[in-house]
RNA sequence: GGCCCGGUGGUGAAAUGGUUAACACACUGCCCUCUCAAGGCAGCAUUCACGGGUUCAAGUCCCGUCCGGGUCACCA
């Protein structure tokens, strides 16, 4: 058969050749070790931690190598696309911040990178493959496809159109042109040369070596509508924008003997394959599963834009489940970037990691801790514009005040760690606003040793704003006694009964009066910053709330 | 069912044939402390899925078994 003449019948409208396009998109310039990676996602709706897992994957690889990271949009399926797709996926990229050096919106010479707008490209290759023979039109039915699955399962034969099932792979030039003349659909299959009984073997970056069968299945490439099928669009994409590195989901794995033939048949280079293990999560049960975005919440991306967890949290989160060294590194390396250290695919576990949201609070908390007070102050501002206007308003109009309030044992040695998320702040420090203030001592529940006498006399005759925090504290304990309060924890433990309770009790009168809660950041920075007035107000309210409720 | 991947504490995991199986999160206790959050110290917890074999020595190498997952589309 002359397949030149089939290539031309098929793609009348071919012009170029695939030398045209290898011209078109040449080999990078990049350095020695520099990698060159992708994510392509297909716009089927929200990504979810898991698709981001392999993102920041390929995005850091290609980060720390000074290599380039690409987007390319996998839409060659219209039944399955969503609409605003594609902006989704770009919305839940920027959201953790991931450095996209070339896309469908940040340009690039590799483009287009959007696949149904490279449908051309496609065709002058598939038009390539049928020239070569490697490739042919396949009429078949779908109801012959099942018919044929089912008798193979009958047969427990391998499942799969190959050998003597596969009708079409030899039809006659001039059965194909009567087909073509009744505008039969058809689709483009492959012509595998593949021995099922020989191996083929994969050296994966993060699996290792893996043999499997050779393919022998005459796979469809193109649909009947003329768009590609992922196998087919992977090898040229790929080929085409420079791949070095592909970083896929494992669940590619099983095809790799069939993209191995593509590549081999085209006559490319193959990339280095790094094929990843899935992100699970354990349910309450025990049960292991993917994580999925209808089950589990935290597993959807607007769950951290909601919580205001940093997109740099994820990344230090995602980096240690990626690599378990880099922990330990990032802890003694806290002001670097991520990006410094030294990753690695054979360092990657070779199972599926599960996903721990305790151990992103607590990456998350010490992250908080290390921030300066301005900058946390910047940040929750941007995140209440959002989400809660009253505090956004609130945190605008004092902002020097708020600052202080953020700075509380901050921008020290051993700073707090209360703060986990941008949403957790209000809940922190709402008592520092008198607009939040309000109705404060609803839920308070009066202890035995709660007692307004204190709290004049401290205000009368102790109470100075300008005392150092060593001089406040003294004259704290000093006061203990006139009121039956142990001035050490030591000395009330010893001897409780002598006593109506201990300092920190004493305290805790104040704490109350003072933030309705009982327990807070520091009291003496607190006394500082809510000022002689409010201090007064708070305290006088209180005495009316205990005297109130004393009567009845 | 065929093919493929995986299996070390509750979780992430280290270990490259060589002490008593690191470290981090979580949990528990103690210390410190005006409460909390921290911080310090200690503890809990892995018969390295199971059974054989090789070796002076096995989590690590070999064989078998079991369990979990993936894949076998004109989806990606």
């Amino acid at each position: 058969m002359d397949y030149n003449y089939l290539a031309d019948l098929l793609y009348p409208d071919v012009k170029k050749d695939i030398s045209y396009y290898e011209g078109l998109y040449k080999k990078r310039d990049l350095s020695d070790g520099a990698f060159v990676t992708r994510f392509a996602p297909s716009p089927t709706g929200k990504l979810h931690i898991g698709n981001l897992y392999a993102a920041f994957t390929s995005e850091i690889m290609a980060k720390s190598t000074n290599g380039v990271f690409y987007l390319r949009i996998e839409d060659t399926d219209q039944k399955r696309e969503i609409e605003n797709g594609v902006q989704e996926i770009l919305d839940d990229l920027a959201s953790i911040n991931l450095s996209i050096d070339e896309g469908p919106n940040n340009g690039g010479n590799y483009g287009p990178y959007i696949q149904s707008e490279r449908l051309e490209i496609y065709r002058t290759f598939a038009h390539y493959l049928v020239s070569k023979g490697k490739a042919y039109p396949c009429f078949c039915s779908q109801e012959y496809i099942d018919q044929m699955r089912s008798t193979q399962e009958k047969n427990k034969e391998r499942i799969g159109y190959y050998g003597k099932y596969a009708k079409c792979r030899d039809l006659k030039i001039d059965e194909i042109k009567e087909n073509l003349k009744l505008n039969k659909p058809y689709t483009l299959r492959l012509r595998s040369n593949g021995d099922y009984n020989k191996k083929v073997i994969l050296k994966d970056a993060v699996k290792g070596k893996i043999e499997f069968p050779q393919n022998d299945v005459d796979s469809v490439l193109i649909k009947s509508d003329q768009t590609p099928l992922y196998h087919f669009a992977h090898v040229v994409d790929d080929y085409l924008m420079r791949t070095t590195h592909v970083v896929r989901d494992e669940s590619w794995l099983s095809s790799y003997p069939l993209h191995a033939e593509l590549f081999y048949d085209f006559g490319f280079p193959m990339p280095i394959y790094a094929h990843i293990a899935p992100v699970n999560k354990k349910e309450e049960n025990g049960n292991v599963r993917k994580i999925s975005k209808r089950k589990d919440p935290e597993s959807r991306i607007e769950y951290y834009a909601l919580e205001g967890i940093p997109s740099e949290v994820i990344q230090i989160y995602l980096a240690s489940l990626m690599d378990s060294s880099f922990e330990l590194w990032y802890l003694n390396n806290p002001d670097k970037r991520i990006d410094e250290y030294k990753f690695s695919f054979s360092n990657m576990s070779k199972s599926s990691p599960l996903f721990d949201l305790d151990k992103l609070y607590n990456i998350s908390s010490s992250y908080f801790s290390r921030l300066k007070a301005s900058d946390v102050y910047d940040k929750a501002l941007e995140f209440n514009s959002k989400y809660d206007n009253e505090f956004y308003l609130l945190l605008k109009k004092y902002k020097d005040y708020s600052i202080s309030v953020l700075n509380i044992e901050r921008e020290i040695p051993r700073p707090r760690k209360d703060i986990k998320s941008y949403s957790s702040i209000k809940s922190i420090i709402d008592y520092m606003y008198d607009e939040l203030f309000i109705n404060p001592y609803d839920n308070i529940e009066i202890k035995s040793y709660y007692s307004d006498l204190p709290l004049e006399y401290y205000i009368n005759n102790v109470y100075d704003i300008n005392d150092t925090k060593e001089v406040w504290f003294n004259k704290i304990k000093d006061m203990c006694h006139l009121f039956g309060f142990a001035s050490n924890t030591k000395e009330y433990k010893d001897s409780s009964s002598d006593y109506v309770g201990s300092v920190s009790d004493l305290c805790e009168i104040m704490r109350v009066a003072l933030t309705a809660k009982t327990m807070t950041p520091d009291l003496y920075e607190i006394l500082k910053l809510l000022g002689t007035k409010r201090v007064n107000e708070r305290f006088n309210n209180f005495k009316e709330f205990l005297n109130k409720n004393k009567t009845v």
